[in-house]
DNA sequence: ATGAAAGCGCTAACAA
DNA sequence: TTGTTAGCGCTTTCAT
């Protein structure tokens, strides 16, 4: 294919010409024509000092008319690390998760890496196959939100033991010692249960997610003792729904009882949109007729009038410190560490 | 470390022990420990009949108790395929995209592969970086949501020449013979405006997005046509905005501006948002103040009361059509298609 | 400044 | 039935 008594100019133009239907450029090809040896041409490419600069041009001359491209799979069996992330969650259908992987993937990309989501629609065995592969395939680390079934986390920390960086975030196991990234369920809890102190409410239905999940029992648990620190003699009436339609269903019962709430509390995204719907299904306007405060990523309280007013907890925020401490772990930080990103009050015309 | 006198089973008790601290295992070391080639191993593995029963036995017993895991990286660089499909899109933070998202992973994961999610934020530099992995990565194929600025796909279909298949979604290029899935655009605004001409609907606002967008001019021309082949005699206001809060401004401004529309037909969920803070804004309940009806992914719709009444164009279907396309195209399927997911209407309560 | 050669872990054609 | 060997494309050490 190459004329021996050409220059390369001749070569270049006439390679360039068929370069769509090459199948595929490599380091031996760019040497062979270059008559080079193939380390010359690896190191041409990647300026190492030994390399005249006059190798140097020729090589990457030819390298960008060819359109060479490094084997990525060669580069991988040869260093033996990628530079792909895993993120599991329960579900991506999910603003918390949705802001998070968002965040997420940008962090990663500026930093070179790549995001592969898997999902394991809250299975924790599809969760453990998702691991699997992860593991597999040599993840340069991974992030889990374990599903609210899970009981069993040795196979992460085992990953994490052969240097592939599990950290967990949002929905992390409870007492072991791993890298865990949450909001500050507490904080969040607390910050509400003051607001509600702070404007006297007094008859307060409070709805909670999934009684099994840890994020519910701490939350209940901040709430409660905030009203029990500050002495409040007001009457908590707590449910526990897990999902929309059931905060919905236990909405509308609860608003044509009697006495009625003044104010309603929802720990979640999900509740609050049953609560809300079951608010207008009654025609009833905040905040004269019922307050109304939640627990939210931001995007739903946006959607009503007045706009609802909520305790942040912003995935974005969250995805942005989880990738710093994927990134240090990276670098060879070992011990393990659990970070929490603090809440704020985000004021809406509900309460 | 084999004892060339024990026989197997005290080897597998010793080795398991110690399994959690040798670093890697490879066909070589499990064909060094049970005195066989590697390729005899490799077979094994993967029951060739050319193996005897009994050697397969030892092997894979070995193998589970060691717990090989074949190096994917060398696999890769042996078949030159890879099981990883790129989606690039202009931000996951979307309704729709983030229901096809969620739906193609489910597809891939059951079919074997998995989902790098790359996200352009509707910047086209950004946009062919991400093809560009894709590329240099050796993805199977890739799934592309053009961003609103997209000129020129001649490298996308490139890439489709060189044997990684390129499915364009929704946001598809104009004119291009590729491979295009998404939805029936026309379909849905034409069985809009019929339900509006049915319902005999006279005063409509109509709100549509930015109009440089393929999108809108498609849904637009069909909907104007509906109304002029049924010789209607209805008064339609139309108006374009980029974003929910552009909607609701102008829905403020036309509410309170006479004559009042008797009806609001909302593009997009975007639209459909910003439409309903401003109707729950100035206490309006539909359908006795206004009528609404929108073209939606369906999850908006039921934060409201009366549910929204809308055209459905739902993401997880076209995930899944996507899919089919995908796997057709990776079996060998050359020729462009494309492709339409036909819309259904989804009676809520608002028309 | 450049080249030769080993080797990453696996597959598969060929040999025995 | 099992073993030997070449090779995928690249990096890197050790010559020259």
């Amino acid at each position: 294919m190459s004329c021996e008594k050409c220059g390369l100019l001749k070569n270049v133009v006439f390679l360039a010409a068929i370069a769509d239907d090459m199948p595929e450029v490599n380091l031996k090809k760019l040497a062979g024509m270059l008559n080079l040896s193939i380390s010359t041409v690896s190191r041409a490419l990647k300026d190492h000092p030994d390399v005249s600069d006059e190798t140097k041009r020729k090589v990457k001359e030819l390298s960008t008319v060819l359109e060479y491209e490094p084997n990525t799979f060669a580069i991988h069996l040869k260093t033996n690390i990628s530079k792909e992330i895993g993120v599991i969650v329960p579900t991506i259908s999910n603003d918390f998760y949705q802001a998070f992987i968002g965040s997420l993937e940008q962090e990663a990309r500026v930093n070179g890496y790549s995001l592969i989501i898997l999902q394991s629609g809250d299975d924790p065995e599809i969760e453990l196959e998702n691991l699997k592969r992860c593991k597999q395939n040599r993840m340069a680390g991974v992030f889990v939100s374990i599903t609210s079934k899970t009981k069993e986390i040795s196979k992460f920390l085992k990953l994490a033991n052969e240097h592939i960086p599990v950290i967990f975030f949002d929905k992390v196991p409870a007492f072991e010692a791993c890298n865990k990234v949450c909001v500050a369920d507490e904080d969040a809890a607390r910050i509400a249960a003051e607001a509600l102190i702070a404007r006297k409410k007094k008859n307060i239905l409070a709805i909670f997610g999934n009684l099994q999940l840890s994020i519910t029992q701490k939350r209940l648990k901040a709430f409660n003792e905030t009203f029990h620190k500050y002495e409040s003699d007001a009457c908590i009436d707590a449910h526990y729904c897990s999902s929309t339609d059931e905060a919905f269903e236990l909405m509308m019962g609860r608003l044509t009882a009697s006495p009625a709430p003044d104010v309603v509390f929802c720990m979640s995204d999900d509740i609050l949109i049953g609560v809300m719907r079951a608010i207008q299904t009654l025609g009833l306007r905040p905040p004269s007729d019922i307050g109304i405060l939640a627990i939210s990523e931001g995007f739903i309280p946006t959607f009503y009038y007045p706009q609802v007013t909520y305790v942040e907890t912003s995935g974005a925020k969250l995805a942005r410190l989880a990738f710093s401490r994927m990134l240090a772990c990276l670098a060879g930080s070992t011990y393990a560490q659990e970070l929490k990103l603090p809440s704020v009050m985000v004021e809406g015309g509900s309460l």
